[in-house]
DNA sequence: ATATATTATATTGCATGCAATATGTCAATA
DNA sequence: TATTGACATATTGCATGCAATATAATATAT
């Protein structure tokens, strides 16, 4: 009665795996053939393994070139993080407002596990388990649309993450946010969630103050300090 | 030197427009056989085509029987409805943010466009159209994983509204809300931008009014009206 | 007549072969 | 030496055949 996996499943979940142990580096290619060898398979499955993993984001594919890991530039982790924090935020009100007692429990644990995984120095496990504690607020609000895409999206961050675990940047992870952020999502505040998400982010993905001002403003059309209208403002 | 497409891709676009002109109904399966019959190719582009297809939501895949065009529930286009508000937010703010003198004049002339089509009652030109303006807006945001995003959205959002067409839902599409809302994002006004974009959505789409809240709430934790946190707080 | 079991058909999943394209190597030339 | 060209290799794109599975039709039993 277990739903049984198709060769093209286990090809998918396998390259995820070489890719997010990085077996496979970001910029390596992927080439169908070897892939194939290596789980001793036909090339078909992988073809169709490695387009879904395109779709994900964590392959790009090239005509006649075939797949290669996905190196983001930091343009890109930037673009990725204001997406994310809108997400987050939307994600975090929904829970705030859908979220039982038992859920917010498992964020509880969650949050538990990943401060564990950091007090003994594991890396991987912590960036996992974060991970895992912002996908169980996205499956506590109840929209699985919603879900789909931060799925998609925490997948584009894991890689980005350990890809650069060792660097100054992946200090700037903070997750003694999480405890607070559960507090407000309990207490339904929808303002303290915004700021503590826009807290939680903003130094790694190097959030522009003016997205912050965007999702904290609390005040109308003037702006509260300078600037309030972009760069490029003439034709 | 024009990019040349590959079998796949005429498939993949081929297979689309038969989705948005109708020929392939929502619900109604998509055999690959038949396709490439159509097509005059073989079946393997065209599973291609269906996967790419399957990613961006516009058909479901299941183990062994294929591709179905997607029919979407009426709690799926709450859930839409609901992401799309605010990728539409960050989008618009950010347009305000980045965007040039030229980049809003071409916002007037999609309104221009759209509005036109309204009025000599062309109702697939003004979904068209309407799609076109918001993503217009979503390029001029500067950031291309939240185009992407917001394209892949559009898409599920342009079979919904095609689909429903003759709906009493319909004439909730309220188009007159570009022309302030430009004058938002040209003045950048953010709490102006956030009001705007929730009254074009929130009746298409049913927004629950806890969301609108959410949105536009400009005060701390204490909510305005009644019930502040959802329906199931106890465990 | 309805429900269930069985068979037949249609459709997909996967493997493999061939053609087309890109990539890397090496030699020839400026 | 650097650059360009041709060639050889590796890799993907597509077509087709076979096996596995789901769907539909039919027959059977209650």
């Amino acid at each position: 009665m277990v739903p049984i996996s198709s060769q093209s499943d286990i090809a998918y979940r396998q390259i995820k795996e070489m890719i997010f142990h990085l077996e496979l580096l970001p910029g390596t290619r992927v080439p169908e053939l070897q892939i194939a060898a290596k789980l001793s398979i036909s090339r078909t499955p992988i073809h169709d393994a490695l387009r879904r993993l395109a779709a994900e984001g964590l392959v790009v594919i090239g005509p006649h070139r075939g797949a290669t890991v996905t190196c983001f530039s930091e343009a890109e982790i930037r673009e990725i993080g204001a997406i994310r924090m809108f997400q987050d935020i939307l994600a975090a009100q929904l829970a705030a407002y859908y979220g039982s007692a038992s859920d917010f429990a498992r964020l509880d644990s969650l949050a538990d596990a990943c401060e564990e995984a950091a007090a003994r120095g594991d890396v991987y496990g912590r960036i996992r388990l974060d991970i895992e504690f912002h996908m169980a607020i996205s499956e506590i609000s109840g929209n699985s649309h919603l879900v789909r895409q931060q799925y998609e999206i925490y997948q584009q961050i894991h890689l980005i993450h350990i890809s650069q675990y060792k660097d100054i940047r992946h200090s700037l992870m903070q997750i003694h946010h999480h405890r607070p952020l559960i507090a407000a999502i309990r207490s339904g505040d929808l303002s303290g969630i915004r700021t503590l998400i826009c807290q939680h982010v903003k130094d790694f993905y190097h959030i522009d103050p003016y997205l912050i001002r965007c999702c904290l403003s609390d005040q109308g059309p003037l702006p509260p300090e300078g600037a309030a209208i972009g760069p490029d403002q003439g034709a």
